[in-house]
DNA sequence: TGGCACCTGTACCATTCAGTACATTATTGA
DNA sequence: TCAATAATGTACTGAATGGTACAGGTGCCA
C-alpha cells in the first residue's frame, strides 16, 4: 500500500473546488476521491467526522484565507485607498477573474446554509465591516459606507452568478473595475460626498 | 385510488420550490412527493423525462412569467421610468422581499448550469438587454445602460445571496430601494448623464 | 532489528436514489 | 351503460449514497 498524499492540509484545496462545483449534497464520496486520489480510509482517518467535517475545514481555510489576504488589510492598513484597491485585486486572483465560483455564496443559496450558519454569516458579515472600515477611513460618511460596502460585497456575488449563468467572465471584471471607481470616486470633496447618490 | 391534484400545470409552483430549496441534484423524488402529494405514478405520468423534464418544465413556466411580467414591459411601455418602477417592484413581490431565492441563479451556479445552459443564459440576457432598452428610453446614453443594466440585474442576483448568508432580508429591500435611485436618477440632465460615474 | 503509530485499501452495511412495470381505479364521452 | 383513456398506488430494480470495520502495509524512531 502506497503513502500517497500525506498532509491533510495539502487536500483542502482540493476538497474545496469539489465542493465548489458540485455544491454540498452534490460533492459525493465518488468525486471528492476523485479528486483528491485517496480512498475512503484515509478520507475517514482525516476528517472522522465526515464530509460535514471535510465542509467545515474547508470553509475554515477560505475565511482565514480572506481573513488574511482581505479583511485585516481593510481594517488596518493605513492608505485606504489602496486597500480598497488590493481587495479588488486579490478578489480578482481569487475568484479567477470571474471563472471561479463562491463557495460560501453556493452554501449561502443551498439548504446547507442552515448548517454552516455561523461560517457563512460571518464571512459576509466580516467582509461588509471590514470594507466600510476603509470607506469610512478615506473619507465617506459612516452612514453611507455601510451601505455603499454591502453594495459591493453583493456586486460581487451577483457578478459571479451571472459570470457563470452568461458564461462570459467579463461580467466579473467590467463589475470590479465599476466598483473600483463607485468606491474610490471624489475622495476630495466632503460636501459631494455627503450628497452623493449612492 | 383518488384522483388528487388533476393539472400538471397545478404542480409546477409546488415542483419550483422544491428545485429552489434543494437545488436539481437535492431535489429528491422523496422531496418532491412529500410536497406534491403526487406518487411516483402520477410524476412520470406528467413527466416522462423523470427530474429533467420536471425541471425544464419549471424553468419555462419562470420564464414565462418573467417575460410576461418584467422583460416585455421593459421593453414596450411607453413611459420607461414607470416600466424600471414596476421591475423593481414586481421582482421585490416575486422574491418575496428577499426571503426567496433566485432558481435560475441556483442552477447557474451550479453544474447543472450546462444541462440547462440556453435557458438560463437566456434568462439573464434578455432581463439585461430589455432593462437596457428602458432605460435608453428615459434618456440614457446607449452605452451607459448597457452597463447599468447588467449591474442592476446582478445587484438582484447578490442581493438575494447575501440576503440568505446574512438572514437578513432587509439586505434585499435596501438593494431594490438603491436601485431605483441609480437608475432613474438625474433623467433631465443630458450632460450628466453623459459624464456620470455609473 | 524490532515495535509502534500512522495511513490506506477493501469489503461490507443499510439507506436512498431515479426510474420502470403494471394492475387498479376514475373519469369521460358516446 | 360501457368502453376508452387518464390517473394513480405499489412493488420492484440496479446503482449509488455516506459511513463503518478492520486487516495489512508503511515509515519512523529506538
Amino acid at each position: 500500500m502506497a503513502r500517497t498524499v500525506s498532509e491533510r492540509a495539502d487536500i483542502l484545496p482540493l476538497l474545496g473546488e469539489v465542493f465548489r462545483e458540485h455544491g454540498f449534497e452534490g460533492a459525493s464520496l465518488a468525486h471528492i476521491t476523485a479528486r483528491t486520489g485517496l480512498g475512503k480510509g484515509s478520507l475517514y482517518h482525516f476528517f472522522p467526522g465526515g464530509k460535514e467535517e471535510m465542509a467545515a475545514a474547508v470553509l475554515a481555510e477560505i475565511d482565514l484565507w480572506f481573513e488574511t489576504n482581505v479583511f485585516a488589510p481593510l481594517r488596518t492598513e493605513e492608505d485606504g485607498g489602496a486597500a480598497i484597491r488590493d481587495m479588488l485585486a486579490r478578489t480578482d486572483a481569487y475568484f479567477r477573474s470571474g471563472r471561479r465560483v463562491c463557495l460560501v455564496g453556493v452554501f449561502a443559496l443551498g439548504e446547507v446554509r442552515d448548517r454552516f450558519a455561523e461560517a457563512v454569516q460571518s464571512y459576509f458579515a466580516r467582509w461588509r465591516e471590514a470594507l466600510a472600515d476603509a470607506l469610512i477611513r478615506i473619507g465617506h460618511p459612516a452612514a453611507a459606507a455601510s451601505e455603499e460596502a454591502e453594495d459591493a460585497v453583493l456586486a460581487i456575488q451577483g457578478a459571479l452568478v451571472l459570470a457563470r449563468a452568461l458564461d462570459d467572465a467579463t461580467v466579473f471584471t467590467r463589475t470590479l473595475a465599476r466598483l473600483e471607481r463607485r468606491l474610490l470616486q471624489d475622495l476630495g470633496d466632503a460636501r459631494a460626498l455627503a450628497t452623493r447618490i449612492i
